[in-house]
DNA sequence: CTTATTTTTGCTGGAAATTGCAAGAATATG
DNA sequence: CATATTCTTGCAATTTCCAGCAAAAATAAG
């Protein structure tokens, strides 16, 4: 067996587990536990995990804030990606704004899909990456290293040259009055202004996310024309519908 | 048996079990380990394979061109890198130029550092979010998914507003007379303008690159201040010295 | 057709990398 | 504080790699 398949081996699991432990891939792969220190040593180097005692977890570049929250409602997440995908088709132009819903959606991408996607997420645009059919142009901009993404003028002025299909929002806070709002001023002069440069905008929301609101405005709640959500949040539609949105 | 043959052979095989072993090669197409090892060797000069010890793996579409060529001269670049170190001062503006060798320098960064680093690359913009003194400004633009860097025209946009103290550029290739060249004509245009922005051009050179050259101009010589290298650079060192530029 | 040149191939011996083992140090756990 | 894991370090056995050389094959030149 080659090094780079225990490699390989190495960080599936710890992409499945979550974890790797030096006993259990001493099994797995029929070599010495000082092999599989080795190994996880060199795969820390390359800061592909972190190596902790008894084995390694994977490297979160800001475990405190955007990783933390992938955990959360994740089944929730994968739903209503699993609903915006119907959304796509090949040859659009997506603005897809940074946040887990949106970050669970690009997963589901299938290997076929032919898109240009717009974001101005590290996260979303690594995961596109990998992907053979999508062109991904980076939003440039001063970087938020809480959530993640790019913000600010440059931003901005990047995303008012576009013209989208559909822009994807990973909303914060939504309401029928107030509208759609988030906790940091930047980000939300930036999410604006994708609203703006889209056709159609779709709101990827949780149901604890709708009939709240942050301080800083986004924009106004019929700007959106479809909010996806979970059942949490299909009890909550009533108010929206009557504003002419379409809510599944 | 025709080397294409062999060739043919032997892709198909990589494809068909995501590996290939010297021994399994000898055997199968009858020719020593050997004439093996020099098939692969040529066909990883090609860039259809990855070599590794004891055979070849697939050159995985695009997410790992970055990573693999991490390992590779890893120690000399750590070394190149500490030299680059002592360049940096709190409250500079550093134009981060993407590699791995501008990457690896960016690990090293002390915690206690204070700066404005301005970058096209996502693994360096990954690495140094986790850096609680530096500020990251990500360049937008189309993402080049084999080096992992934003380039064409919003990146020059972008960079070209910038006044920076220092730019560390990740030479591809660097000869006395030809200058500095690169392999992609949208990345080496974003060069350039990186050149032209900053005070003072650093460049961080691996030996072997020294006397080569590549289809696209980035920059005459001259425009480099400095260019930190190893010990087989350094034996090469007497023209870019007698052209005035400061080799360490 | 013969001869010279280049390319390919296999071999050899030393260099380098990988792996497993053992003993002592360091760290966690009750 | 005692005990059990786990980690580090050094080392030896094995495997693999590399550079150079010589024979064989292919190609070019006369």
């Amino acid at each position: 067996m080659l090094k780079e398949e225990r490699f390989d081996y190495i960080l599936r699991k710890l992409q499945a587990d979550h974890k790797v432990l030096h006993t259990e891939l001493s099994n797995d792969l029929q070599v010495s536990e000082d092999t599989v220190r080795r190994d996880l040593e060199a795969l820390a180097q390359n800061g592909l995990l972190i190596k902790v005692r008894g084995g390694a977890i994977p490297h979160s570049p800001h475990p405190y804030a955007f990783n933390e929250r992938i955990g959360i409602h994740e089944d929730d997440k994968k739903a209503i990606a699993a609903k915006a995908l119907s959304f796509l088709r090949d040859g659009q132009t997506i603005i897809m704004d940074g946040g887990t819903s949106t970050y669970a959606l690009t997963k589901l991408f299938p290997p076929s899909l032919q898109l240009t996607v717009v974001t101005p997420s590290i996260p979303i645009a690594m995961q596109l990456m990998e992907h053979p059919g999508v062109d991904v142009i980076l939003t440039g901009g001063r970087l938020f290293k809480s959530s993640q993404v790019t913000a600010g003028i440059d931003t901005i002025r990047m995303i008012e040259k576009m013209r989208a299909d559909i822009c994807f929002m990973g909303v914060c806070s939504l309401h029928p009055e107030v509208g759609v709002t988030g906790p940091d001023m930047d980000e939300a002069a930036v999410k604006n202004v994708m609203v703006q440069s889209a056709n159609r905008v779709v709101a990827l929301v949780t149901g604890d996310k709708m009939g709240t609101a942050e301080p800083y405005k986004v924009c106004n709640i019929t700007a959106m024309d479809t909010i996806i959500t979970d059942e949490a949040g299909l009890s909550l539609a009533i108010p929206y519908r009557q504003l002419g949105i379409n809510v599944i």
